[in-house]
DNA sequence: TGTACATCAGTGAACGCGCGTTCACTGATGTAC
DNA sequence: TGTACATCAGTGAACGCGCGTTCACTGATGTAC
């Protein structure tokens, strides 16, 4: 709980979302609601309406953020391996799945939520910035293949971001019943080093 | 809207879970009540509870109307490939991504509903069951792989499970924003091609 | 430094709504004789 | 074949609930003079 300032929040906006991503990550894309967030902020469900403009601008919000911070750490990750491509590029799934464990709320208000991307054009340009990053790392990886066996780039970010993906859905929840003896970064790192083999970008026996 | 024979419905059961899997198709998982699928079987909502205990009930039971199929499906795909190893884990995995496409309402149920697989025993024989003809397939393609070199089967196909369900969800839903300029069977018939040939198990050139 | 005043972030009551669920009931169906 | 009756699938009204949103308001804040 924050520390009220009397009368005033200080900074009701921020702690709307922080608790909106809290609700969202404990009780599911579905079991958020305004008033609750409001509750949980210790403020009416109508001071909300002074920060947003309603529920479904709360959550594109908080997408936002989440696409922002998202979009930074696979920078930062991409930079970190920097000058190989090969390993800025596993450096960037890396932190795909690290994005997805340490900021569950904002992935699921990202990606399950059930709100467009083009909501608002704040959130289409985090997004976009986002994807960039990760398809950058793929173009770059790429340029070690030979040209007529190189896949497009594109197709190559859509592999690594679908099965990245799928291993936080499927394996980095705690989704009864779907486990796995593998810990979902295993299960990412092996399943990208096979297909980066199948690629030819590593060894066999590496 | 089914034919109604007089005051009783004939096959109420079936047509609720009908209009349930509809409504989660159009509206999302969120999207669906118990009140309007009720109405669009032509009936109260009260009559709901002569053919199930609640709102959860009924979608657990179109999940595992679901997993029936899905297993059905991929059990079939499997066998049609036989009695080439390679041929039958491929014909699975185009199964898995058919599914997705022609029951969307089902896939929803059973992966983004947020019902957990063992809310009923029976959801959960489905379920594993589903499972179990993927690792089947998994398992027999993995022995075509020299022992050391070999990855345990689980992973193997919790790979493929993982690949194929982060292409359902970001590509094969007209999830706005999300666009690529591939087909979700491309993508995933690549990914699992440049897989497949990581491990070994395809020329390199093919 | 002190006062008047504009700004605006919050309140609290109210709203209409659709939800899931319950209950006593009714009337169609099918079976025993 | 006809009748009495048990079964049970549906009705319809009612409930309490929490939701998102609106509105006129209030009182804290900060600035101009």
């Amino acid at each position: 709980m924050v520390k009220k300032r009397g009368y005033h929040h200080g900074n009701l906006r921020q702690a709307l979302i922080d608790a909106a991503l809290q609700l969202i990550e404990v009780r599911g894309p579905t079991g958020f609601t305004l008033s609750e967030a409001a509750k949980q902020a210790g403020v009416t469900p109508a001071a909300v309406y002074r920060h947003f403009e309603g529920r479904e601008d709360l959550i594109a919000e908080a997408a936002r953020q989440g696409f922002a911070m998202f979009g930074d750490l696979m920078q930062y990750a991409y930079d970190s391996g920097q000058p190989s491509a090969l390993a800025a590029f596993e450096a960037t799934g890396r932190a795909y799945l690290a994005f997805a464990r340490r900021y569950p709320g904002h992935y699921i208000a990202m990606f399950e939520s059930g709100i467009s991307v083009n909501r608002t054009p704040e959130l289409a340009v985090a997004s976009a910035n986002a994807r960039h990053v990760l398809e950058k790392a793929a173009t770059e990886l790429c340029e070690h293949i030979p040209p007529d066996k190189r896949p497009p780039a594109s197709m190559f970010s859509a592999h690594i971001w679908a099965l990245s993906h799928g291993v936080v859905e499927l394996y980095a929840r705690n989704s009864p019943g779907t486990t796995s003896p593998f810990s979902p970064e295993d299960l990412l790192e092996t399943g990208i080093g096979i297909y980066l083999r199948g690629l030819g970008l590593i060894a066999r026996d590496s």
